[in-house]
This record gives structure tokens, C-alpha cells and sequence, in this order.
RNA sequence: GACCCCAUCGUCUAGAGGCCUAGGACGUCACCCUUUCACGGUGAAGACGCGGGUUCGAAUCCCGCUGGGGUCGCCA
């Protein structure tokens, strides 16, 4: 049997990070059994649908790179066909119209719940004549489900779980207006997208239970169905926003590589022995369902960065350059030259491993593309004042008289001058690193000095110097 | 409230009855490396929620409790 998953997100917001897992999850089973994995958009809610939700879901997968199969289905397209099996359920005496109003279900949910009972609808349509039905008054179709025995969901993460079926009642197949709700449409669509593998939220363990009923009423086959534990925010409750519950954009706008995202998510209720770092490659071939872990787990941004940072170290410098080039430019409010992109990439080298994110790249890189003067930090103007400005000094003129502006040449000359002065090296060359990137801190400062090249490098250490 | 799920260091996890003196990773702390900050290296502290069983033997199986979570819409 070929393995057919899907990704069904609801286009009423961002592709938020529990939904990016679940595609991941989705794929990557797909990818690895060497199935078929499907996106399909269930837009039913007309009030909430949007277009830029629509755009946003797109745009988040193909950045984490879960590239989806064929193309996908627009749930709301459909309405007719889902219609068609409520009707042909209703011909079949396994549906049936429901007239109860919007008031008296709240009646019967309040009385339910003073008497401690689990509030539902008590299916006093179920078996009345229609002829009783009340003038003006549109039903709803309700399917009948059984009321005896149990359903239960064989779940290949949950294991077998057994719900009685007196605890759920007959559920909305067809509202008022004739639309079909989700429940009726995500049974339909998957039944007849073949779809062999429901791999989703276990916000959907309850659910399973009524729609299993609907696929044996309908005479469907009934799919493998899989709940993956949800993710928590850092305090244990469900994920905000300000602990990350974020569109998958926002992810990228904070500097972490999709490769990144992905090897930390797949690690999110999900392991393989002490195996932390991950390749996409890596994870297709080792991703199974029975490695699914079963409980909650909660979201550390802590642990994303750390390997962010990881994956930054392992990237290309010259891809780095590429990526680090626009986000330099946003900060500096200017394009950059060939000069400084060529700067942003010899620099690379030193700067990727003192960063965490895409940002902090930047960040790392802005004396690249600083100009004369530069205007020190704090940090960095207490090593410019007193014996430091003195240092300078004499640091310009043995720099300046080195030929051969190499990393060695420029080292040997310092520290010769060092030595000379009776100081440790580093007294000599923090004031030089301040007076070169206006920082305290930097990647090595003879990396710094060729980066930026002899001339920019004695202008800027003259102008710390004299200043 | 009813129903359902879950429970190993602060966090993510390994652990399928003896390999467990409970392993790894992040974080934390120390030390080493070192021109700064990092990176890297070495080491330390740190967990089987509680109570009963079953068994020669339980983190692993069973029951109860406690705690956490999810679902109860003519939303998805």
C-alpha cells in the first residue's frame, strides 16, 4: 500500500509552529515510506478564510522546505461533494434533519453540565416525525450514530483508544444553511484524497472517535490515524505568543535557518537515541511513528538558538554572505558595495561562529560597513581614552610600516611592538580592536585588519588616535 | 463537570523487567585554550511525582492517587 499523508491547516492565521511540526511529521513519513504527501487548505470558515493566510501557509512551507505533492485541495471547492454524501446518508435513514434552535442546544448543554453529565445534544430529533417539525424553522442534518458499543480509534502513536459511544451524541453534518461542517468535510476529503495516514495534533484524539463513526456509517474505509503530542509554551500551558506561537515568518525574520527549524522540531516528541543533529536526509531515513513520543512537550527557544547557531557554523560562508547581505543593508539603511559584500564574506569565517542567528551575523558584521569616523560604544570608548589613545599611537606607526598586509605580517608586527612595551598583547590589541570596530568585542583582530585592508585600517586607527 | 490523553534532570530526550552506580543534548557552574567575545575541550551539580501491588528482580507491567494537558460549537 503507498502511504498518502496530508497537511490540512485552516487558513484563519499564520502557519504557527505546532502546525509547521505537524507538516514536517507529514512529510517526512510521506518521504520516507516513499509516499504521496498533500496540502490541502481548509478554508469552510468564510468568515475567517483569508487570501494572505493562504499566501502565508504556502510561503511558511516552502521556506522550512516541506515542498507538498500535486496540487492542493481548496476544501471549500468542494461543498457540493460533501453535501452529496450527507444526502445520500440522509436517503439511507443514517442521517437525519435536527430542529432544535441555537437556544434550546444551550439548554440542553447548561442542564447537562448542572447534572455533571458531559453536555450534549440529547437527539430528540433522532427519531421524531418529520411532520412534527416546526414551522419556518431550518434544520440541520445530523448523522445517526450508534448509541451502543464502543468506537475505537487504533492510534500508531496513542495506542488503541475506547470511547463509549452512549458519551458522544449525533453531530452537525449540514448546517441550516445547507453548508457542510468540518467534520463532514475532513471525512469526505481524506476518504476521497485516499489519504492512508492521519498524522495531526492530538487536539484531534476526541474527534477521531466521532469521525471513525462517520466513516463506518458512510461505509469508508477508515484511515491509520496518528496523534502527535501538542507543543506547550516554557510555563506548560498551550503556546502563546509571546512564547512562540508564531507564524513560521516571524522565525525567519529572527534569523534561524529553516534547516535549523527543522532539525529542532523534528527533535520536539521525536528521538533517536542520543542523536541530536539531524540532516534532512538523516531524519527521512530514520523517521518512523513508533519513535513519536506521547507526552506534550514544551517549546525553548534556548535550545532552537543553540542550534542555530550549530547550523550557521556548518553553512557556506559564501551562503551566509548572501543571506547576512539584505539584513546588513536593512540596518544600515543603504545598499552594500561589491567591496563590502566581498568584506561581509572574507569575514565570514570568524564572524559565523559568534552568532546565533542570521541577526546576530549582522550585527557581528556592522563594522564592515561602518564609516569614518566610527562612533564607539560604550565599552569601546574606555579602551580608546587615556594609555589606550597613547597605544594607538604607537600601533599606527609599526602598522604602518608594514608592506605585506597578511594576518601574519600584521600579528608579527604588533606583537613585536607588544614586547617592546613590556605589555601583554591583549593591552595592545583591544584599544586596537575599539579603534577598528568600535566594539569591545570582535573576531580575531588580525582577521579584522585584513578584512577591512591597510588603508581603511590606518585611517580608522589614526582617527581613534588623534580624535 | 463529563470523556479522553500524558507523567525520567529546569528543558528536549535515551531507556521495550536484570546491560541503570539511570545515558545524551540544551541551559547552569568551574577549569583549560585564548588578543576580546565566541568556538572547542575537560569536569561538576541535576530526574524515574506519590502509594500500593505483580516478580527472585521494576524507570520499565497492573491498580489507585496526585499533577499536567486536550475535547465537549450549525469553528476548524
Amino acid at each position: 500500500m503507498t502511504v498518502i499523508t496530508r497537511f490540512a491547516p485552516s487558513p484563519t492565521g499564520y502557519l504557527h509552529i505546532g502546525g509547521a511540526r505537524t507538516a514536517l511529521f507529514n512529510w517526512l513519513f510521506a518521504r520516507h515510506n516513499k509516499g504521496t504527501y498533500r496540502l490541502r487548505i481548509e478554508d469552510t470558515d468564510r468568515q475567517r478564510s483569508t487570501d494572505a493566510a493562504i499566501a502565508a501557509i504556502f510561503e511558511g512551507l516552502k521556506w522550512l522546505g516541506l515542498d507538498w505533492d500535486g496540487e492542493p485541495v481548496m476544501q471549500f471547492a468542494r461543498a457540493a461533494r460533501h453535501a452529496e454524501i450527507a444526502h445520500k446518508l440522509m436517503a439511507a435513514g443514517n442521517a437525519y434533519h435536527c430542529y432544535a434552535t441555537p437556544e434550546e442546544l444551550d439548554e440542553m448543554r447548561k442542564t447537562a453540565m448542572a447534572e455533571k453529565r458531559s453536555p450534549r445534544y440529547d437527539g430528540r430529533w433522532r427519531d421524531r416525525d418529520p411532520k412534527d417539525a416546526p414551522p419556518g424553522v431550518k434544520p440541520v442534518v445530523r448523522l445517526r450514530a450508534p448509541q451502543t458499543g464502543r468506537t475505537v480509534i487504533k492510534d500508531l502513536v496513542q495506542g488503541d483508544v475506547v470511547f463509549e459511544n452512549e458519551q458522544m451524541d449525533d453531530m452537525v453534518l449540514l448546517r441550516a444553511d445547507g453548508t457542510p461542517t468540518y467534520m463532514l468535510s475532513v471525512v469526505v476529503d481524506d476518504h476521497d484524497m485516499e489519504i492512508t495516514h492521519i498524522i495531526r495534533g492530538d487536539d484531534h484524539l476526541t474527534n477521531a472517535a466521532r469521525q471513525t463513526q462517520l466513516y463506518l456509517t458512510a461505509g469508508f474505509k477508515v484511515p491509520d490515524f496518528a496523534h502527535i503530542p501538542l507543543i506547550h509554551g516554557p510555563d506548560g500551558a498551550k503556546l502563546s505568543k509571546r512564547h512562540g506561537a508564531l507564524g513560521v515568518e516571524a522565525y525567519r525574520d529572527m534569523g534561524y535557518l529553516p534547516e535549523a527549524m527543522r532539525n529542532y522540531l523534528l527533535r520536539l516528541g521525536w528521538g533517536h537515541g542520543d542523536d541530536e543533529i539531524i540532516s534532512t536526509v538523516q531524519a527521512i531515513d530514520w523517521f518512523t511513528l513508533d519513535n513519536v513520543g506521547r507526552s506534550a512537550s514544551r517549546f525553548d527557544f534556548t535550545k532552537l538558538a543553540n542550534l542555530n547557531g550549530i547550523y550557521i557554523r556548518q553553512s557556506a560562508d559564501a551562503d551566509l554572505a548572501t543571506a547576512v547581505t539584505p539584513i546588513l543593508a536593512q540596518k544600515t539603511g543603504r545598499a552594500l558595495s561589491d567591496g563590502e559584500v566581498g568584506r561581509l564574506q572574507a569575514a565570514m569565517p570568524g564572524l559565523k561562529e559568534r552568532a546565533k542567528t542570521l541577526i546576530e551575523l549582522a550585527e557581528g558584521a556592522l563594522f564592515i560597513t561602518a564609516t569614518r569616523p566610527l562612533q564607539p560604544d560604550e565599552a569601546a570608548k574606555k579602551l580608546l581614552e587615556g594609555p589606550g589613545r597613547d597605544m594607538l599611537a604607537r600601533i599606527l606607526a609599526a602598522l604602518r610600516s608594514v608592506d605585506d598586509w597578511t594576518v601574519a605580517a600584521t600579528e608579527a608586527a604588533v606583537r613585536d611592538l607588544a614586547t617592546k612595551a613590556g605589555v601583554k598583547l591583549g593591552q595592545v590589541a583591544q584599544p586596537l580592536r575599539a579603534a577598528l570596530t568600535g566594539r569591545a568585542t570582535s573576531p580575531p583582530i588580525f582577521d579584522v585588519l585584513v578584512v577591512l585592508g591597510r588603508e581603511e585600517s590606518l585611517g580608522r586607527i589614526n582617527d581613534a588616535a588623534t580624535s
